[in-house]
RNA sequence: GGGUGUUUAGCUCAGUUGGUAGAGCGUCUCCCUUACAAGGAGAGGGUCGGGGGUUCAAGUCCCUCAACACCCACCA
C-alpha cells in the first residue's frame, strides 16, 4: 500500500470511494471464505434467501446488517464463521416475470410449452440470480460467495426429492381432491400462509327458494349468489325451532328448478342471516365439510380462471362468464324471477393470494399435501425443551400456538416453474410411482404439477450443505447452524417448516437460535410498499450517507424487544455524523502518533486520565461482548457511540492534547491514544466494517496484519481495571463543567482566560494540584491559586461548588449580583429538594430495616455531601449579600 | 371471537434482575479553541396513558380501563 500522508486525507469521510475498496480488498484476499477443516469452533448462519426476482430493500438492509454482525463478530472472536449466502427460486413469482416477458412477444407459455418455457425461465434466471447478491455486497455482506446456493439447483433439487420420497413412504404426503385457496390469475392452489383476509363491504342477499309440492319457502342469505348452481342443499341448524318442520323437506333451485332437500347441521349459525344457509360443497370450505357429513356429491359451477362453467346446471347465458359479472345477470334474474328478497350492505372477510391480491376462489381440486400433526410433534418438543430458542421469547408462543393447532399443508402448485412433483403414472393404468426418478419414462409421465417454492427454502439449512449427503465436510462441520436472522413475517411460511423438515430428516434442530427482528416502517409507521410509493432505496441511503451510517443508524434503532423500526432519509445522519466523527478523530491522532507503531504502554507511567480511559474501555468491551451475545445489538451501538464520541473524543484526546505536551508522558500517551483508538475499531467493526479497515490499516503497525475483520476482538481485562482512578477523575469533570458552567453563566467568550481561587478542603487539594493542567486547558483558566476552606470567597466573584471545595472566579467588572445569587439559589433549591427526599427515606425505620445495607451508606453519604454543599453555598449567598 | 405488542421530553424512541428518569433530533445561549460546524461548550424541557393494588421503595411487579398497531381464526 502506497505511503499516505495523513494531513492529505479530507476532513469529510468519503464513504463511498472507501467502501468500493475495501469490499474488494477483503474479497481478493478471500476474507470471506470459511475452511471446514479448521479446527476452531463453528459458527454458521444461512441467508434467508431473497427471491431470484427481487430487488433489495430494507428490510434486506436490516436483516443482512444483523447476520453480518454476528459473523463479523464470531470471526474476530476465534470462531470458523460461515455465512452461505443464495437464492430462492421463488416459483410463482419468477414465472410471472418470464410470463410477462414473452407476453410481449405475443405468447404465452401454453404457446411455447413446458419444456421451451422452462429453458427461458432458466435463462432469466442464470442473468438474475446473483444480481440481488451483489446488491447486497454494498451492504458489505461478509457472506462466502463460493459457497453460493439456489434453492432449484441441482444439490437442492435432489434434496427435495430424497424428502418428497421419504415423506410418502413414510405416509405423510397425500394427494386428494379438498378445498384449497385457489387463485384464478395464477391458476394455481395457494396455501393457507399464502392467503391474505381483507375486509370489503359485500352485500347479504336474501333469496328464496321455494318448497316442492307446497306453498312457502325457506329464505337463505349468501354473500356469493353466483355459486347457487352448486348448491346440494339448504342447511339448518338442528334445534332451530323456526325450521324443524322443514327439515327433510326439498326446495326448488330459482333459475334451475334442480332440487335440493333441506338439512341439520350443527354448523349452521341460528342467529346469521336468517338462519338457513345454502350448501356448496364445491365452492366453501365450511360447505365441504357439510357436504361430506351428509354424503353429497359437489357440484362444480366455477373453474379454475373465475369463471362460470360450462356445465349443466349452469344456464347456457352465463356460460364462460367470469364470476363478478355473472353475480350481477343473476341478481338480475333472481330480482326478474322475485327470488330476491332483500340486500344488506354486509362487512365481510374476503381472502386475497398474498402473491397478486387476486380475490382467492375456494376451489375443490386434486392436490398434494404433506400431513403436518406427526411432524409438528417434535417441532414443538425442539422447541419448547430448548434445543431452539426464539429470541424474543414470545414468539415462541406465537410458533407454537401456530404447531398446536397445524394443518395440513398444500404443497401442489398448478406452474411450471419449480420442483417438479416425482409422481409418475402409467399411460395406461393411471397407476402412481412416487420415486426419485422415472420408474420407466416409455410408460409413465411425471405429475404435471410442481412443489411450494417454501417446500424447497423448508430444506435451506441443511440442503446447502450438501444433504442428502450426510458426509461432506461442511455438513459435518457447519451443520446444524447456530443462528437464524429473520423477520416475524416469515416465522409461518419457512421458519417453522425448517425447524420440521430439519428434525425429521436430520434429527437435529437447523438452528439453536432464532433472532427475530422488527419489520421497517415509514417515518409514519407504515408498511413500506411500491404501490404506496412510501419506500426508500437501500442504496440511495448508501451512496447518499454511506453503507456504515445505513449499517449503524439501523442497528441503533433495534430494540430488544424486536419492535418494528420507522426509518426516514434524514434518520441516516444520525449514522454518518458518527462515522465521520470516527474518521476525524482516527486522523487527529494518526497526524499525533509520529509512527508510533506498537501498543507497548508503559503501565508505570500512566497518568489519572489515562487509566480512566483504559477502565472505560475494558468495561465497554465487556458491555459489548455480553450485548452481542446476547443479541442486544442496539444496546451495542449505544454503547459503543457512546464510549467513542462522549468519552474518547470529547474527554481523552482533548486531555492528550495536554499529555502530548509533557515531554515526559507524550510516548505513553501516543500509544494509549493509538491502543483506544485500535481496540474501539475493533469494537465497531462488525456494526461500522469499512470505516474501521480504512482507519485501522493506516495505523502504523510493527508487523503487517493483514485485516481488522480478522484481528482479536477486545475482552475484558483485569489487568486493565482502574476503577479508582476512574472515581478520582469525576472530580476534573465536575471541575471543568462547572467552570465552564460559569463562563457561560456570565457570559465569559472561551478566548477570554481567566483566574481562579480554589478553597480546598485539605484532602482535596492534592487531586487538585495534580489536574491543574488540564484544568487550564480545557477550562481556558490562567492562573489557579489556593485558600483555606474555611477562607471567606472574596467579592466580585463567581463561584463553583465542587465536591466539598470552592472554587472563586474573581470577575472584576462583570459581576452581577443578583445574578449570581440567583444562580446559587436555583442550585442550592435543588439540592434541598433531592435532599429531603433522601432524608425521608432514611429516617423511614421500615427502610431502614429492608433496603440493602449498601443503598443505605450510599443515601447516607449522598446527604452528607449535599450537607457541605448546601453549607458553601449558603456561606457564599450570604457573602454576596453583604 | 382469540392472542401479541405499544402508550416515557416538542418529535422518534431507549430504560437487563424494583433503588434519586436517558439518548438522538428539534429548541434557546455562546464559540471558526490548530481532528471534526456532519463540530465544540452550556441551558431548558417529563406528576413515565387513566385508575387501583403489592412494597420501606414502582416507568419497572399484579389487577382494571382506554387508545392505537399487528397476528391468528374466520360466520353463509
Amino acid at each position: 500500500m502506497p505511503t499516505i500522508k495523513i494531513e492529505d486525507l479530507p476532513t469529510v469521510y468519503n464513504a463511498g470511494e472507501t467502501e468500493e475498496s475495501i469490499y474488494k480488498f477483503w474479497e481478493e484476499n478471500e476474507c470471506f471464505k470459511a475452511d471446514a477443516r479448521s479446527p476452531k469452533k463453528p459458527y454458521s448462519m444461512v441467508i434467508p434467501p431473497p427471491n431470484v426476482t427481487g430487488v433489495l430493500h430494507m428490510g434486506h438492509a436490516l436483516d443482512e446488517t444483523l447476520q453480518d454482525i454476528l459473523v463479523r463478530y464470531h470471526r474476530m472472536s476465534g470462531y470458523e464463521a460461515l455465512w452461505i449466502p443464495g437464492t430462492d427460486h421463488a416459483g410463482l413469482a419468477t414465472q410471472a416475470v418470464v410470463e410477462r416477458q414473452i407476453a410481449k412477444e405475443g405468447l404465452t407459455r401454453h404457446d411455447l410449452g413446458r419444456e421451451k418455457f422452462l429453458e427461458r425461465t432458466w435463462e432469466w434466471t442464470n442473468q438474475h440470480k446473483g444480481a440481488i447478491l451483489d446488491q447486497m455486497k454494498r451492504l458489505g455482506a461478509s457472506f462466502d460467495r463460493s459457497r453460493e446456493r439456489f434453492t432449484f439447483d441441482e444439490g437442492c433439487s435432489q434434496a427435495v426429492k430424497e424428502v418428497f420420497v421419504k415423506l410418502y413412504e413414510k405416509g405423510l404426503i397425500y394427494k386428494g381432491a379438498y378445498i384449497v385457496n385457489w387463485c384464478p390469475r395464477c391458476q394455481s392452489a395457494i396455501s393457507d400462509v399464502e392467503t391474505e383476509y381483507e375486509t370489503e363491504q359485500g352485500h347479504l342477499w336474501e333469496i328464496s327458494y321455494p318448497l316442492k309440492g307446497e306453498s312457502g319457502a325457506i329464505i337463505v342469505a349468501t354473500t356469493r349468489p353466483e355459486t347457487i348452481f352448486g348448491d346440494v342443499a339448504i342447511a339448518v341448524n338442528p334445534t332451530d325451532y323456526k325450521y324443524s318442520e322443514l327439515i327433510g323437506k326439498t326446495v326448488v333451485i330459482p333459475l334451475t328448478g334442480r332440487e335440493i332437500p333441506i338439512i341439520a347441521d350443527e354448523y349452521v349459525d341460528k342467529s346469521f342471516g336468517t338462519g338457513a344457509v345454502k350448501i356448496t360443497p364445491a365452492h366453501d370450505p365450511n360447505d365441504f365439510e357439510v357436504g361430506k357429513r351428509h354424503n353429497f356429491k359437489p357440484i362444480w359451477v366455477i373453474d379454475g380462471e373465475g369463471k362460470m362453467k360450462a356445465c349443466g346446471e349452469v344456464p347456457s347465458n352465463l356460460h364462460g362468464l367470469d364470476r363478478y359479472e355473472a353475480r350481477k345477470q343473476i341478481i338480475k334474474m333472481l330480482e326478474d324471477n322475485h327470488s330476491l328478497l332483500r340486500v344488506k350492505d354486509h362487512e365481510h372477510n374476503v381472502g386475497k393470494c398474498q402473491r397478486c391480491n387476486t380475490t382467492i376462489e375456494p376451489l375443490l381440486s386434486e392436490q398434494w399435501f404433506v400431513k403436518m400433526e406427526p411432524l409438528a410433534k417434535e417441532a414443538i418438543a425442539a422447541v419448547k425443551d430448548g434445543r431452539i430458542k426464539f429470541i424474543p421469547e414470545r414468539w415462541e408462543k406465537n410458533y407454537l400456538g401456530w404447531m398446536e393447532n397445524i394443518r395440513d399443508w398444500c404443497i401442489s402448485r398448478q406452474i411450471w416453474w419449480g420442483h417438479q412433483i416425482p409422481a409418475y403414472y402409467h399411460k395406461v393404468t393411471g397407476e402412481m410411482v412416487v420415486a426419485k426418478e422415472n420408474p420407466d419414462p416409455e410408460n409413465y409421465i411425471q405429475d404435471t404439477d410442481c412443489l411450494d417454492t417454501w417446500f424447497s427454502s423448508g430444506l435451506w439449512p441443511f440442503s446447502t450443505m450438501g444433504f442428502p449427503n450426510a458426509e461432506t465436510e461442511d455438513y459435518k462441520k457447519f451443520y446444524p447452524t447456530t443462528t437464524l436472522v429473520t423477520g416475524f413475517d416469515i416465522i409461518f411460511f419457512w421458519v417453522a417448516r425448517m425447524i420440521t423438515m430439519g428434525l425429521e430428516f436430520t434429527g437435529k434442530a437447523p438452528f439453536g437460535t432464532v433472532y427475530i427482528h422488527g419489520l421497517i416502517r415509514d417515518e409514519k409507521g407504515q408498511k413500506m410498499s411500491k404501490s404506496k410509493g412510501n419506500t426508500i432505496d437501500p442504496v440511495v441511503i448508501i451512496d447518499k450517507y454511506g453503507c456504515d451510517a445505513l449499517r449503524f443508524t439501523m442497528t441503533s434503532l433495534c430494540t430488544y424487544g424486536g419492535q418494528d423500526i420507522k426509518i426516514s432519509d434524514e434518520r441516516f445522519e444520525y449514522g454518518r455524523n458518527f462515522a465521520n466523527k470516527i474518521w476525524n478523530a482516527s486522523r487527529f491522532v494518526l497526524m499525533n502518533l509520529d509512527g508510533v507503531d506498537n501498543n507497548d504502554i508503559d503501565f508505570s507511567k500512566l497518568t489519572l486520565a489515562d487509566k480512566w480511559i483504559l477502565d472505560k474501555l475494558n468495561n465497554v468491551a465487556k458491555e459489548v461482548n455480553t450485548n452481542i451475545e446476547n443479541y442486544r445489538i442496539g444496546e451495542t451501538a449505544h454503547v459503543l457511540y457512546d464510549f467513542f464520541w462522549n468519552s474518547y473524543c470529547d474527554w481523552y484526546v482533548e486531555i492528550a492534547k495536554v499529555q502530548l505536551q509533557d515531554e515526559s508522558i507524550k510516548l505513553n500517551t501516543q500509544r494509549v491514544l493509538r491502543y483506544v483508538l485500535d481496540m474501539s475499531l475493533r469494537l465497531l467493526h462488525p456494526i461500522m466494517p469499512h470505516i474501521t479497515e480504512r482507519v485501522w490499516q493506516l495505523i502504523p503497525k510493527e508487523s503487517e496484519f493483514k485485516a481488522i475483520m480478522l484481528a482479536d476482538y477486545p475482552v475484558y481485562q483485569d489487568a486493565l481495571s482502574y476503577p479508582t482512578e476512574a472515581r478520582e477523575m469525576e472530580l476534573v469533570f465536575e471541575t471543568i463543567k462547572s467552570l465552564r458552567n460559569v463562563r457561560q453563566s456570565f457570559n465569559i467568550a472561551m478566548s477570554i482566560n481567566f483566574d481562579i481561587k480554589i478553597h480546598a478542603v485539605d484532602d482535596e487539594k492534592p487531586v487538585f494540584e495534580a489536574i491543574e493542567s488540564y484544568i487550564k486547558r480545557m477550562a481556558k483558566v490562567e492562573n489557579i491559586s489556593y485558600a483555606p476552606a474555611s477562607a471567606p470567597v472574596p467579592d466580585k466573584c463567581a463561584t463553583a461548588v465542587v465536591s466539598a471545595s470552592k472554587i472563586a472566579i474573581p470577575l472584576e467588572n462583570l459581576i452581577d449580583f443578583n445574578a449570581e445569587i440567583a444562580r446559587q439559589e436555583k442550585k442550592l433549591a435543588k439540592l434541598e429538594g433531592e435532599r429531603k427526599s433522601l432524608e425521608g427515606r432514611v429516617n423511614n425505620p421500615k427502610f431502614v430495616a429492608n433496603a440493602p445495607v449498601e443503598l443505605i451508606n450510599q443515601t447516607k453519604a449522598r446527604i452528607d455531601e449535599i450537607l457541605v454543599q448546601e453549607k458553601a453555598i449558603n456561606d457564599l449567598i450570604s457573602s454576596l449579600k453583604s
